[in-house]
DNA sequence: TTGTGTTTTATTGCCTCC
DNA sequence: GGAGGCAATAAAACACAA
């Protein structure tokens, strides 16, 4: 490790002493980071944590040796040291005392300011550097959890909307398969009137598709009868004749084509007012008049829609 | 007992901030 | 340039089924 940290073992506890497996827990102190107190000296701290789980023992062993090592400068004997510390210092879990204080004092504050550190590593007889790590690997553990928690709540949104949009585009094809027979039966009808009171209505109906139009400039459908110029659908189609007002025609504001057309029994629809749902594109917000009811800047629909 | 998957502890390299 | 944070990763410890 060319130019990387540091770390100097902390070997300087007493073989044999009843707390050195707690004692001996940390392997590493960065020589260049950590001050003299995070060395922890046995017996100077009355830590009830200490000495519940032994994990290795080093008795017989001579460990008051402390040394610096440096991926540079590592030489053979240091390096048969090394090998035989690594082999006997294992990685040794924290006891659960030390893990629920830590926990608690996690809870309290996420984040490890120096002074607060050094106290905790004091209280739990641990390296001030342990406890830096400690507190590392929770952040990230806290961080996935998080994570896990913010996917499944999303989902959640997501499925809830996936479902409210299922209902609409349901309700819609309903609507729609109305609409067509409406005004199928308002074709009938106006062929029916036009029999017997224009003279020219053989010429209208011709103008007149079987279903509402698709894919043109304009549709032509027959007058409304005051029956149908209530709710929902003859407000639909009589603002889309442009009508002023969606719910009485002001037939002032007809161009005179267009009263012609009303009093011939016809209105002319612009194509947008009933367009197939297969015709629509959910990749973009639809641009224009014709929005179906969804707010023109509401992307967030959109987006989510595909 | 052993193989395997998961969790925990620790290291490393990079990045940012002061 | 040093200190500290984070992501990625290694490796020990642990849990558990076969």
């Amino acid at each position: 490790m060319a130019g990387g940290r540091v770390y100097r073992s902390n070997t300087s506890a007493d073989a044999g002493s009843n707390n050195l497996s707690v004692l001996l827990q940390s392997q590493w102190v960065p020589s260049s980071s950590e001050p003299l107190d995070t060395l922890f000296i046995p017996g100077s701290s009355p830590s009830p944590f200490l000495g519940t789980r032994s994990m290795v023992s080093f008795e017989g062993v001579d460990r008051r040796r402390s040394y610096f090592r440096t991926f540079d400068e590592e030489e053979k004997v240091e390096e048969d040291i090394e090998e035989y510390l690594h082999r006997s210092e294992k990685k040794r879990r924290l006891t659960v005392d030390q893990v629920q204080f830590l926990e608690k004092s996690f809870e309290a504050e996420n984040k490890l300011e120096p002074d607060r550190k050094v106290q905790l590593a004091k209280d739990l007889g641990l390296q001030s550097r342990q406890v830096a790590i400690w507190f590392q690997n929770r952040r990230a553990r806290w961080k996935t959890k998080q994570l896990e928690k913010d996917y499944d709540s999303l989902q959640a949104s997501y499925n809830s909307l996936k479902a409210g949009y299922d209902n609409l585009v349901k309700e819609t094809d309903k609507l729609k398969e109305e609409v067509v027979q409406l005004a199928d039966k308002l074709l009938l009808e106006g062929k029916e009137k036009g029999k017997s009171e224009l003279p020219d209505a053989k010429t209208s109906s011709q103008e007149l598709p079987s279903e509402a139009a698709e894919g043109e400039e304009s549709k032509v459908v027959p007058e409304m009868k005051s029956d149908y110029t209530e709710g929902v659908h003859s407000s639909v189609l009589l603002e889309g004749a442009g009508s002023s007002y969606p719910f009485e025609p002001d037939q002032s504001d007809l161009s005179q084509d267009e009263e012609d057309n009303l009093s011939k029994g016809l209105l002319h629809l612009p194509s947008c007012v009933f367009p197939k749902l297969q015709d629509i594109d959910y990749s973009d917000p639809p641009a224009g008049s014709c929005n179906f009811g969804f707010p023109l800047d509401d992307h967030a629909f959109w987006s989510w829609a595909y």
